[in-house]
DNA sequence: GCTCAAATACTCGACCCAGAGTATTTGAGC
DNA sequence: GCTCAAATACTCTGGGTCGAGTATTTGAGC
């Protein structure tokens, strides 16, 4: 198995479009942005001849020819390779198949997020709402007048997919801030008084202590829930 | 704004703990994984000292102390400064309130599906709905037991987000599996003749020219909807 | 009291990536 | 036929990230 080297999804898009047909970087860059894959796919330029690059290395991609017109840049064609075409795809077929586990940032921010006083992250929360449902509300418009036009939706389903996606994180947030706001999600009550804790100049020490303290009382939950 | 190098949350984590109490790096990583937050922050030793110099860089923390117990390795003590406190409270109040475009593996996965036979892909987006389904259990009972064992919810807001956007990433699956198979989707007649196009073969670059037409048959629908 | 695995505590280098910078050419509008 | 913005086509550098490697110490079990 060559899976090393397998970071960078727009190392695999690339392989897709070689696999339609020899092409130069810029080509391939305009051409995903003209599919609208820029929103599924980062795109930027230095990644894009560094992961060419180091597919070249690897051998699933050759230099077919190095063409001039007039005195613009050389424009390097890159074609695929045999090797090149099993790797696409091995690739996408893996990433079709196998969930991966990723970080996105929001959860992060949850995980953290006990760490403002409540007020603060119920107003920063309702906030994130809004602009959500701009976004979700942008979208669905979007893929209304697609289909208005008669694209296909096969093309689409990156789209769809992301709107489901936000769809049910704007459902998990309005649930959690009713939950915040009417005190029933449980360790609100001690959140408060963490906050008061901190309002009424104690020493840092004396706050530090309970707050470890409230946080360690049940850590004995944790058991393993791997998945790779 | 100090937003610059506002990259890995695993910083913010840091700056999160050292607000508690002054620590070592070493210790900082042993404690985000008894609290579990390793789930949600991706760790690793690497990235754990590299972020914590760069923060020193930026005056956002202050080695404390250099202590030696025994022979072992020195610990480095590091204390959250002022200006890392606020930047802490601003960095995270923007995570909650700014949802950030990100890239997950499986939208790009997605963007790129038609690459592969139709009937390849049916399969292995079936093989992803199991593993998928199992890691959905495996949450869920360890929120239950967790429940169960009197944890407060509020500490586990996180691993309830991933596992609501994990039921969206189901739901929809499901539905495009189905709606695949029916070939109710439009555009997978057209996919259905690609694959046939493929098999029988005929000269790549005739297929590859029949393909391209067939893509850019509706790019008009390309219309602004940028979010950042 | 000996052994060996696990925990403690970090270091290093290779790779990856973002984004600003550079230089030319086309083409729309006056 | 001149101008200037947009498109064409990359290059370069600095910083970020990963994961394997190193070296010591504790402690459980025989």
């Amino acid at each position: 198995m060559a899976s090393r080297g397998r970071t960078n999804p727009l190392a695999l898009a690339v392989l897709t479009l070689l696999y339609e047909r020899p092409m130069h970087p810029y080509e391939m860059s305009s051409t995903l942005r003209e599919r609208g894959k820029e929103d599924s796919i980062k795109l930027n330029y230095g990644s894009l001849y560094s992961v060419i690059e180091s597919l070249r290395k690897r051998g699933l991609v050759t230099t077919q020819e190095v063409v001039r017109s007039g005195r613009r840049p050389e424009r390097t064609v890159y074609a695929l390779t045999a090797a090149g075409k099993a790797e696409m795809i091995d690739w996408l077929s893996d990433l079709v198949a196998q969930p991966v586990k990723e970080f996105p940032q929001f959860e992060a921010a949850l995980s953290l997020l006990p760490t403002l006083p409540l007020e603060d992250a119920i107003r920063l929360l309702e906030s994130r709402l809004r602009r959500q449902t701009d976004i979700m509300q942008t979208g669905d418009a979007m893929l209304a007048n697609a289909r208005d036009q008669g694209f296909p939706r096969l093309l689409l389903i990156e789209s769809e997919f992301r709107q489901a996606l936000l769809k049910a994180e704007i459902r998990y947030i309005r649930t959690l801030v009713d939950e915040l706001k009417s005190g029933e999600l449980t360790g609100v009550d001690f959140w408060r008084r963490m906050d008061e804790l901190r309002n009424s100049g104690l020493p840092r020490e004396e706050v530090a202590a309970r707050v470890a303290d409230m946080i360690k009382e049940g850590t004995t939950w944790l058991d393993g829930h791997s998945n790779d």
